[in-house]
RNA sequence: UGGGGCGUAGCCAAGCGGUAAGGCACGGGAAUUUGGAUCCCGCAUUCGAAGGUUCGAAUCCUUCCGCCCCAGCCA
């Protein structure tokens, strides 16, 4: 009997839901929905908000939301809900019709305004942002009433209207939730409701000049989209009891409700929306989808594939404990996915001439070599082998270290899909003393899939044949910072900021060789370059001038070697 | 020292009164025409600490300690 493994992922929010089918809590329905604020471009962590949501709804026969929270225009902007929309579709997620905008709802949430006023639970309040932020006291101390608490039904709505047409300056009032002054949870001290901002927005021109605030809008989102599950970030968990609030004080049926989780950190990144916009802003990147960026546009550009970090996502699990993921667990996701579907191919990243002295000089081959070890159904193909060869500099040695197994003055190596060679000799530059060309000898025997290939040799070498590589450039990349934490958010000094970006998180190899094959690659596609790492073709590659990306380095048992022993 | 949360290995994270899953990282080994991938093996006598309840506690109770969030007309 063969059990399909069942994909659906437990944690704490799934056992919630688990209850509530139980109980047939809102009738057995799940709706869940991915609210993002138009101001800015996404990143990992939203991509675990995105997963957790339309994971939560696949799982349990539900629908999830896409819904722009655009309730501040003076922040917002359409470039950004292209790209979101762009970035949530690409990491594999479709919502059908339930494209939404907390602005489509602007009326109706004039509308439940004006009910809570009618209620008596809203007021109009004249004091000026500073006044009310003394008026609400502190941790310690409880807050003052408004002198204006007490206004009439009447003088609120008239009040109210008339901040809806404009009679009012921007921050001349605004409306009030009538709460408790004196609550221990600063949120509860009569919170604004809606403020007066004359600022254009992206998708109601000026149709309006009060705009509703995060705590107010939030829930009637939700209800009006028959949310079950609201998922959100755990700063909000204070919050919670004002969500709560709107909906019960607007005696609104089954309330959706709000269930807060930890957002995702990464070791050796920036994650806050300010850090990333500094990155950008002062070039230490060269925009929002450079390849080091943890943005979705930047993992795309990078070579990340969608599948391996929703994958990631799914199994970095969900708590409330705050938490800093090791990005070496992204990179683990990036390689087991590519492992099995990508191409392996050999480039050269810093060329060392090779000449083959008893290969004859007009001679070429075609070599044999299987496209992908891990998928026999990859195929093969044919790389052309010759006299004068490219191998990397790092992998001749004239005086090789402890347990070196490359080339060296009279060893043996396998040049790999070819033949075993022995080094002779080397010549160096005489003036920079640099290692130009190393001869070597080939056995005619050894070439691979003959008998005599068969004989045990240390290592084996990638390598191009000089007359037939294509040249590339190849950027290579690593972590934006230095340090594992990316520092207390908010808590730094600017200058903290800067001593922690890596100096060398990128590395422009301008005069790479790479096989033929690869001539004409298309921006997207992805390789294993051999012993080297994954690469994706740049969006700046042309055919007469390959650009790739390094993904991910493969690991590297040989460097943690020379590691560990610069450490003895 | 107000309120809300969170503490299980270097990093995530299961565990829900019956004797510490799994993954990453790390270390060792096998095999290998990628020092990759794969495969084995190892890696918490103990769950922030101390008491208590219980035949039995990471799970229940008490106290203490540590960390995070909150005083936007941001979300």
């Amino acid at each position: 009997m063969d059990f399909q493994e069942s994909k659906v992922t437990v944690n704490f929010i799934q056992e919630i839901i688990d209850q509530d089918k139980k109980t047939n809590k809102y009738h057995g329905r799940i709706h869940l929905r991915f609210p993002p604020e138009p101001n800015g471009y996404l990143h990992i962590g939203h991509a675990k908000s995105i997963c957790l949501n339309f994971g939560l709804a696949a799982q349990n026969d539900g629908l999830c939301n896409l819904r722009f929270d655009d309730t501040n225009p003076s922040k917002e902007d359409v470039e950004y809900i292209d790209s979101i929309i762009n970035d949530v579709r690409w990491l594999g997620f479709t919502w059908d019709d339930r494209l939404f905008y907390a602005s489509d709802y602007f009326e109706k949430m004039y509308d439940y305004a004006v009910r809570l006023i009618k209620a008596g639970k809203a007021y109009v309040c004249d004091l000026s942002p500073e006044e009310i932020r003394k008026y609400r006291g502190g941790f310690k101390e409880p807050g003052k009433e408004s002198p204006y608490l007490s206004r009439s039904v009447e003088d609120n709505l008239d009040l109210f209207k008339r901040m809806r047409a404009g009679e009012f300056a921007d921050g001349s009032r605004v409306l009030r939730a009538k709460i408790d002054m004196s609550s221990p949870n600063l949120n509860m001290r009569d919170p604004v409701l809606y403020r007066i901002l004359r600022a254009a927005h992206h998708r109601t021109g000026d149709k309006w000049c009060i705009y509703p605030m995060y705590d107010y809008a939030h829930p009637l989102e939700d209800y009006y989209e028959k949310i079950t599950h609201s998922v959100c970030t755990l700063e909000f968990e204070d919050h919670r009891p004002l969500y709560d609030w709107v909906l019960n004080t607007l005696n609104l049926p089954d309330p959706p409700q709000q269930i807060e989780f930890a957002r995702l950190s990464l070791t050796n990144t920036v994650m806050s929306k300010r850090k990333l916009r500094r990155l950008v802003e002062e070039g230490y990147t060269a925009g929002w989808d450079d390849p080091r960026m943890p943005t979705i546009a930047g993992l795309r550009r990078r070579g990340y594939t969608p599948e391996s970090i929703q994958n990631f996502c799914d199994r970095i699990g969900v708590s409330k404990s705050n938490s800093m993921v090791d990005v070496r667990f992204l990179e683990h996701c990036i390689r087991e996915d590519l492992n099995l579907r990508v191409s392996r191919v050999m480039g050269v990243l810093h060329p060392l001439k090779l000449f083959i002295d008893n290969y004859p000089g007009d001679m070429v081959e075609e070599m044999e070599s299987e496209n992908n070890p891990e998928d026999p159904a990859a195929g093969t193909r044919k790389i052309p082998f010759s006299r004068i060869l490219y191998i990397e500099r790092e992998d001749f040695h004239e005086d090789p270290p402890k347990k070196y197994f490359r080339l060296a003055p009279g060893c043996e190596v396998r040049l790999k899909n070819a033949y075993i060679i022995k080094c002779e000799r080397f010549v160096r530059d005489e003036k920079t003393g640099e290692i130009e060309e190393v001869h070597c000898t080939y056995d005619p025997e050894s070439k691979s899939g003959k008998p005599g290939a068969k004989r045990k040799v240390k290592g084996t070498l990638h390598w191009v044949s000089a007359g037939h590589a294509v040249k590339a450039e190849v950027r290579l990349y690593d972590h934006l910072l230095l340090d594992q934490n990316e520092g207390i958010e908010g808590q730094e000094e600017e200058k903290d900021f800067r001593k922690q970006l890596n100096p060398s998180s990128l590395e422009v190899l301008t005069y790479c060789l790479v096989e033929p094959s690869l001539a004409g690659a298309a921006p997207g596609s992805r390789y294993q370059f051999m012993r080297k790492g994954y690469f994706c073709v740049d969006p700046d590659s042309r055919s007469d001038k390959l650009v790739f990306n390094r993904i991910v380095s493969l690991r590297d048992t040989w460097d943690r070697i020379l590691k560990a022993e610069k450490i003895e």
